[in-house]
DNA sequence: CCTAACTTGAGAAGAAATTTTCATCCTCCT
DNA sequence: AGGAGGATGAAAATTTCTTCTCAAGTTAGG
């Protein structure tokens, strides 16, 4: 049966605390606060764990590597900050699909919009 | 300087017959149809000098590995086949960007539409 | 507290995409 | 046509990301 470790507890407060999409490397970045001698793979491991239970969601943008978030919540898009990197989820949906051509079909759509986040706003770059 | 060889016009001429945005293994494939013994190598040196004067753009789009598209286009979005995986060129852009949270500045974004292209919208699946 | 079994950490191994190497071929100027 | 140097193809090498291996550490039931 699946145990309860400080590195899978680690790993699931790091989004709970983070309240945005994750990469890998993120993750260890930020459960390794608590849990200092995490490694990569064990990352990895719960990720996947994770998925399976239902907690995360994989959240792909273009030309990114994969990032995770918490599961279930209401249709959203991403915003990517260009200079530091990460990612925030952006409330409702404004998007009106009225121009595929003839015979398309949409099933689904993402959004992803690129920038700077306020902490990055007032640098420079 | 540079030569004019018949694998660098079938690069060349595959993205003008596509009129679509196309990965270096589409470009293989619809290259080879002129030069059968075009490699893959050689897609990605073109690919790359396509790129430097200007020719391509690269297209990414989430979760997918990158095309490449011709350069000079109006703003435009794209739409990708879950059946075939081929990517398509969508005019217009109906995106009103109103939500941002308060400090953040939008830049750029990015539309992908999934769903089903004309060849495949009646087929199995 | 004990033990079986699940987990972990580190490095090796994989997988996938792209770049480099190098001998040979081809293009273009003369 | 001749020749210098860019271009090509095939395979090896890189790069980046992810998974696997395995000895050692932990957790949970008894």
């Amino acid at each position: 049966m699946e145990r309860s470790t400080r590195q899978r507890r680690a790993i699931r407060e790091a989004f709970l605390e983070a309240g945005r999409p994750l990469s890998p490397q993120e993750v260890l970045e930020l459960a390794r606060k608590k849990v200092p001698s995490l490694g990569l793979a064990t990352v990895y491991r719960n990720l996947k764990n994770l998925l399976e239970e239902g907690f995360l969601v994989p959240v792909a943008l273009p030309g990114e590597p994969p990032r995770y978030e918490r599961a279930g919540q209401a249709h959203h898009h991403h915003f990517l900050c260009r200079a530091c990197g990460r990612v925030y989820e952006l409330s409702g949906c404004d998007l009106a699909l009225t121009h595929l051509p003839p015979g398309f079909l949409a099933e689904a759509h993402e959004v992803t919009v690129y920038g700077r986040c306020p902490q990055c706003y007032s640098q420079a770059g």
